[in-house]
RNA sequence: GGCCCGUUGGUCAAGCGGUUAAGACGCGGCCCUCUCAAGGCCGAAUCAUGGGUUCGAUUCCCGUACGGGUCACCA
């Protein structure tokens, strides 16, 4: 009995390796070019954070003109959720984030380096096993649960590192006869990696985004191959981004600690190391404690809930970008215009720890973003967003396009557009009283004015509807106007007029423009009075100024 | 607990042995102004801590504290 009869007893009906070696060719890309992916498991939403590392993946794939691949590692079934696949898909569809190969679909996938999903790759991860098992790297391993329970507490006790190495490792040391005699006898088993490693030894790893970390080296005897046949995650992400020709394994720091393993596995597999960016994830603070953002506890840690509150993709993006680079910020106020993909992104300029998540902040780009939008995009970004989310809104904007689109169009498209919208949420709020008959619900309120006087308000609506205004008044002809009216009712023309002499005056052009504004609007904050009336229109002006008058 | 990593204002952070320690969000004030949102200007606010090394440490080294990650037939 040698090596080669155990893995051909353990494995008696796959390819040999160099099958796959010759399938799965070196990439043919231009110099730098780097290979990357992001690789999920379809276990519930997608997480901001997921986002966050698929977002510098391609970020980075774009740079170089290289790859960047979806593989989804749904390796264990047990913890898969339905939908999990297409929520990955479509999330990274919504923030224009498409991969250049992998899956693009629950069942559909593109590029030649698949399956890209594990489960559909257990014949090739066995070949590798055998491949060690050939080589005496690799073994089978017969203890049940139950005994590596046992086995973690008598180590607790005994206050030793826990887990399969050393004199610990019950099955690594059993006579090829034994293992066969087991095999044969029925008892169940799985493959043990056999690693060559000593905890003594240190070894030295340079991350991109972490820069040197030394560690002792990997001396556990991990799981390769679980009782169901399939790989478990080091395995998988050895032969995977080998096979996959992944140049950069960009994923999230809570793998750090299993690199001195990965180089080990890497080596016994005699397969090329990829270089290593772990990234820090995003954090939250929990009454004084930062902790990972988490899918059990926090609605911001879904991707799902930006698009509920109807924050625009390209904002949580840039929001992103930000915490990634935060020269991104400055590069972005000076270039206003440009695409993000120009941005000369650098990986090793990333954060060491991570950061805390800031929806201020995010609300602060979003607005900028927002800003920078036509009338017309708001308008479709709304309707789509209002079409789940808000009928009323939807109402709204689908009644009357025109109409809206000069309504979203006020104090827009300048050089100083108005910055009052951090999400679409927000937007119903925002315009509402632009429309009739919801204007018609909302009471003008004068309490608190300078001016509540009924008497006096009808007075300056009658005055300004009857002797002032007219629609074809350019603005400072308007606002003269205005002020003319003021004046003529003992008020300020000049509010710094005003304020030299307050004694003087019973009020100034501000109090008798709050009037105007509270009848036609309903409140005392608004956008420019002069092109509300533009886009109202004098009839809606009238009827608005008689709605008041009956209060 | 072992092993790793980290710690610059409330938050994101620039900085790489000599700086008045950038910038952004937020906060406060002023200006602009028909009210807001903006915009402009100003301001409060930071190098966790103790030792070294050095003419000089935020920056380099060691310790301490604190925070984070990881120690599965989960990824």
């Amino acid at each position: 009995m040698n090596y080669k009869e155990l893995a051909d007893l353990i494995f008696p009906n796959v390819k040999g390796a160099e099958y796959y070696e010759n399938k799965y060719p070196e990439r043919d890309l231009p110099e730098g070019a780097i290979v990357t992916r992001f690789a999920p498991s379809p276990t519930g939403f997608v997480h901001i954070g997921g986002l966050y590392q698929a977002l510098v993946a391609r970020i980075m794939a774009n740079k170089t003109r290289g790859v960047f691949f979806l593989r989804i590692e749904d390796t264990d079934q047990k913890r898969e959720i339905e939908n999990g696949v297409t929520d990955i898909v479509n999330s990274l569809k919504e923030f224009g984030m498409e991969p250049d190969e992998g899956m693009i679909s629950d069942t559909e996938e593109i590029g030649n380096y698949g399956p890209y999903k594990q489960s559909l790759r257990k014949d090739i991860y066995q070949s590798y096993a055998k491949y060690l098992l050939e080589q005496g790297k690799a073994y089978p391993s017969f203890e049940t649960s139950e005994e590596l329970e046992e086995m973690r507490k008598k180590q607790e006790a005994a206050k030793v590192r826990t887990g399969y190495y050393g004199v610990w490792a019950k099955y690594r040391n059993l006579s090829l006869d034994e293992m066969v005699e087991k095999i044969k006898a029925g008892i169940p088993y799985i493959i043990r990696f056999k690693s060559p490693g000593r905890e003594d030894k240190k070894i030295k790893h340079k991350d991109i985004i972490k820069g040197n970390v030394d560690f002792p080296e990997n001396d556990q005897d991990i799981v390769i191959i679980k009782s169901d046949g399939l790989p478990t995650y080091h395995f998988a992400h050895a032969v995977d981004d080998h096979l996959m020709r992944t140049t950069h394994v960009i994923r999230s720091d809570e793998w750090l600690s299993s690199v001195p393993l990965h180089i080990q596995l890497f080596q016994e597999l005699g397969f090329k190391l990829p270089k290593y960016a772990h990234i820090s994830p995003i954090m939250k603070n929990d009454n004084g404690n930062k902790r990972k953002l988490s899918k059990r506890k926090d609605p911001e840690a879904a991707v799902s809930y930006y698009e509920e509150l109807g924050i625009p993709s390209i904002a949580v993006k840039e929001y992103l970008l930000n915490i990634a680079n935060s020269t991104f910020e400055n590069w972005r106020r000076q270039n206003p215009d440009k695409q993000i993909e120009e941005f000369d992104f650098q990986l090793n300029k990333m954060s060491v720890s991570g950061a805390l998540f800031d929806m201020v902040k995010l609300q602060d780009v979003s607005k900028i973003v927002i800003s920078r939008y036509t009338a017309e995009q708001v308008y479709d970004e709304a309707l789509e967003w209002a079409k789940k989310h808000d009928e009323e809104l939807r109402g709204m904007l689908e009644e009357n396009k025109e109409y809206t689109l000069k309504v979203l169009n006020i104090e827009r498209g300048n050089k100083k557009p108005r910055k009052d919208i951090a999400k679409w949420e927000d937007l119903k709020e925002n315009i509402e009283y632009m429309y009739d008959n919801i204007f018609e619900n909302n009471p003008q309120k004068y309490e608190y004015q300078t001016i509540s006087d009924k008497d006096k308000i009808n007075e300056i609506l009658d005055l300004y509807i009857n002797e002032y205004y007219n629609e074809n008044d350019d603005k400072d002809t308007w606002f003269n106007k205005i002020k003319e009216l003021a004046g003529r009712l003992g008020y300020a023309k000049e509010v710094k007029e005003f304020k030299q002499n307050p004694e003087a005056y019973p009020g100034h052009v501000g109090d008798v423009s709050t009037v105007l504004r509270i009848a036609l609007t309903g409140r005392t904050n608004t956008p420019d009075m002069y092109e509300i009336m533009k886009v109202i229109g004098k009839n809606s002006i009238i009827k608005r100024f008689e709605i008041d008058k009956k209060n």
